[in-house]
DNA sequence: TTAAATGTTTAAAT
DNA sequence: CATTTAAACATTTA
């Protein structure tokens, strides 16, 4: 699931934990989740963590290594000092199983660090991977402003949305050339901040709505960084309580359920085949 | 049994 | 040719 706001949070808890160390072993489980050669990865040490869009990017010195979780990746970290105090670190769509004994039968790759601890690459469906990109390379093609970067402004949000102007917006802002990391929930989301009706073209929005849009995706986006992202990132776990999955939604996965703030039954709709969530009462 | 699920790319249809 | 829709990837759960 992993949106901006996961991988931030993602981010940050790697930024605290793995800066410093030497990767020592990666195992690989799983040939297609790994592109490149692990050799040229192993003995180096961790300097910098950064992220683009929904790509995270470790980087080595003369390489990175670079990942997409897609949609049901997740990055478990566990340590001695973790390990001890009961903690686990976790980052992406929860699943019963994450909380389990590691490495389990989604494990897709194993690395292995310099003081023992281990971070566990896990991807039910296979769609995410692990890159290894020479740091020159590390270029990302075809990704729009980072929205939670000051430059980032209701103009620009307005003329990338153009580019798609018969498009419903809430489709449009899943585009990452448009704006980087926001995803099916983010987008359901902020449209229900900005109080837009999903359905809504881009060439039919005003430049109130415009405005209202780029306030409402940095609302949703700071409000899950603020909840650790959607998934909960990092996770106490002592008996395996289950992560609360987007408590603070107000209509994503909420259909049939009341509007948080009218009680107008929240409706969904398929939109460019994805599932769309909206208030009919609050977003016109 | 069918549908849907956090994402992205590629092919097919309009 | 540009734009839009569907399929594909792989697996599990409702």
């Amino acid at each position: 699931m992993p949106e901006l706001p996961e991988v931030e949070t993602i981010k940050l808890v790697l930024q605290r934990r793995i800066i410093g160390l030497t990767i020592k072993k990666i195992q690989i489980l799983s040939p297609k989740s790994f592109i490149g050669n692990p050799n040229s990865a192993e003995g180096q040490k961790v300097l910098k963590i950064e992220r683009f869009a929904k790509l995270l990017a470790v980087n080595l010195g003369e390489v990175n290594l670079l990942f997409h979780l897609k949609m049901t990746g997740q990055l478990i970290l566990q340590g001695e000092s973790v390990k001890r105090e009961g903690e686990r670190y976790i980052g992406g769509h929860p699943t019963e199983d994450m909380m389990g004994k590691m490495p389990n039968s989604h494990t897709r790759v194993i690395f292995s660090f310099s003081d023992g601890s281990k971070l566990y690459f896990n991807d039910q469906r296979r769609f995410g991977w692990v890159k290894i990109i020479d740091n020159g390379k590390l270029t990302i093609d075809n990704l729009g402003p980072e929205p939670l970067e000051k430059e980032f402004n209701w103009q620009i949000l307005k003329k990338n949305l153009l580019k798609h102007k018969s498009q419903p917006v809430k489709v449009v802002l899943m585009d990452q050339s448009v704006v980087s990391g926001v995803g099916n929930i983010y987008s359901n989301e902020a449209c229900f901040n900005a109080k837009i009706d999903p359905r809504t073209k881009v060439s039919n929005l005003s430049n109130l709505q415009f405005k209202r849009l780029h306030l409402g995706v940095l609302k949703s986006l700071r409000d899950g960084i603020a909840h650790g992202g959607s998934t909960r990132a990092h996770f106490r776990d002592p008996e395996g309580h289950k992560g609360y999955f987007l408590d603070y939604a107000y209509v994503y996965g909420l259909d049939k359920h009341p509007c948080k703030v009218c009680k107008t039954i929240i409706k969904k709709i398929q939109l460019g085949g994805r599932g769309t969530y909206y208030c009919s009462n609050c977003q016109k």
